[in-house]
DNA sequence: TTGCTTGCAAAGGGTTTGCATAGGA
DNA sequence: TCCTATGCAAACCCTTTGCAAGCAA
């Protein structure tokens, strides 16, 4: 990333940038700002949220919007993404080849297109444990009943 | 759609369902209920919210979150989406050759995928243009500086 | 010294929710 | 009649913003 984009570089904008790279859970603003309390005690959530909307305007990291909270991806490279229709979190997806999915040729009825976003969503480990432990209980009371 | 997947097939919602049909401007949920009300003018806003969140949790429509309000489709079957990063406004897609582009196997650690959407964002017609009378503009004040 | 950045707190704005009433089945 | 859905308005919650003080360059 190149220095000069921004006019400061302050301790807060490394810290942020350094523990969310740090990072693989994709955080929300709130739970980065969490972690980086643990450097920088008296940091405040509008800077969180100042310098990750600078950061993802520079392309320095990754803004993901959509379901709820927005969370946030110090890896700046283009992959794809899944995120939990139980309980929101986000993890990375390996497509295998893909070198098979280039941007495909599409008519966008006079847009310019700057960039894509592929996003998958589904149930992580642990939400379908949890639905399938609810499953099991249910089916057991109705024995029972 | 299956009527019996609701309790009470109310006017409201109807005529909802009805309306954002009709459109294919992907609508927030407040414009939509402005079109609404041009016949039935007491519905309230929360009974729209209400309804967007229920006919798109049964698959009957879409819900489109990412890059501020959520916008909503009447056209349930799987296509993308374009949005334009200036007035946030969203198109559909036409992906030449969509046979190409098959739900790619992926790893995903854990996760059972129950979905993908493919965004596509950039700049709508409106707004490029916009863009280029402005830079024009810019360009002119320069030379004239 | 300059003026960008921070901390704080309040405001903003889309969305959700509680409650009494209306109305579909 | 029974119980879900509505209208209204307040509450929610994530995010943004105004301002005086702090601090990097």
């Amino acid at each position: 990333m190149n220095p000069k984009l921004w006019q400061r570089n302050t301790q807060q904008r490394q810290v942020i940038l350094e523990e969310l790279r740090k990072l693989t859970s994709h955080p929300t603003a709130a739970k980065l700002c969490e972690i980086v309390r643990r450097r920088l005690p008296n940091i405040s959530l509008g800077t969180v949220y100042r310098n990750l909307e600078l950061l993802s305007q520079l392309g320095v990291i990754q803004k993901l919007e959509g379901g709820g909270e927005a969370r946030f991806d110090g890896n700046a490279a283009q992959h794809a993404h899944i995120r939990c229709l139980a309980c929101g979190c986000v993890a990375d997806v390996l497509v295998n080849r893909p070198e098979k999915y280039p941007l495909p040729k599409c008519e966008c009825g006079g847009f310019e297109v700057i960039g894509h976003r592929w996003e998958f969503f589904g149930l992580c480990n642990r939400c379908r444990q949890k639905r399938n432990i609810r499953k099991r209980y249910l089916e057991r009371s109705h024995k029972n009943a």
